[in-house]
DNA sequence: ATTAATCCTATAAAGTTAGTAGAGTTTAAA
DNA sequence: TTTAAACTCTACTAACTTTATAGGATTAAT
């Protein structure tokens, strides 16, 4: 599942990709539009700008943009920067990965096999849903 | 990712699909096998007796065996009775369905739509899983 | 200088997870 | 019929994670 965080930053790039061009949106209103709290969502744009999918503009009349296209935004790319690793089990994870502390022998284990496949198809997946297909429908 | 509970419910369960056909195994016997603190282990075989994927005999030379084919459990089932909905969120999920609070208008959920793509994606891909397709690797 | 915005860090409350503990119940065998 | 060895059940606790909230610091336009 993925945690608010993650589904707060998805609801407001989506809110961003729905402005004009050049057009600079301030938290409070991206925060009323997708009725999200303030100062949360000022730590999630925070997170998304220094994961380079929005920038921002400091100062009186300031606030996000989106940086990278609608299309270069994956469900992939925002559950890795807020909820961590695509895969079941860190030891499935390509950018997560970590050894389980129970596992005897990684290169035996049953498990993992069938836990890489899951991964490698429900990152596929992921990487599929973007900004913009989000968007579209 | 998944809980402790649903990765020792799978190894328990891997246990049990390599035993002998009408062997029953104790609990202190899977867990020592699989590197599952036993008290713990204890609970875990009981939810997935209550889920009806294994059966038990109680008292001295007592055990659990697995009541389902192997080809019958998958990584769905598990997950499921473990850790919840498939889906990443619960507007999304078939079996665990619930509204977000935070929603205006579920129909015209931008994000909605997507997940429940990914959910139908992932849903298939855990259903391919099996405790035989596992064993068999 | 003032105003309105982002930026940053700390903290707290609530919920979840991962076990542990201990007693109860059942069954087989001596 | 007693004992041993197993499952069964409920309660509890410590650690961790999530979900925010608070308060100020910084930046930039007017």
């Amino acid at each position: 599942m993925l945690s608010n965080k993650a589904k707060y930053a998805l609801k407001a790039l989506l809110y961003l990709a729905q402005q004009d061009e050049n057009h600079i949106s301030r938290t409070i209103e991206i925060a009323e539009a997708a009725n999200i709290p303030k100062k949360f969502l000022e730590q999630i744009l925070l997170d998304l700008k220094r994961g380079h999918f929005v920038g921002s503009k400091q100062g009186k009349f300031g606030g996000y943009y989106l940086l990278k296209s609608k299309n270069d935004i994956t469900l992939a790319d925002i559950h890795r920067l807020f909820d961590g690793a695509i895969a079941l089990l860190p030891c499935a994870s390509l950018n997560f990965y970590e050894r389980c502390s129970d596992c005897v022998d990684e290169s035996e284990c049953l498990l993992r096999h069938g836990l890489i496949t899951i991964r490698e198809e429900t990152l596929k997946a992921m990487q599929g849903i973007t900004i913009a297909s989000l968007v579209k429908i």
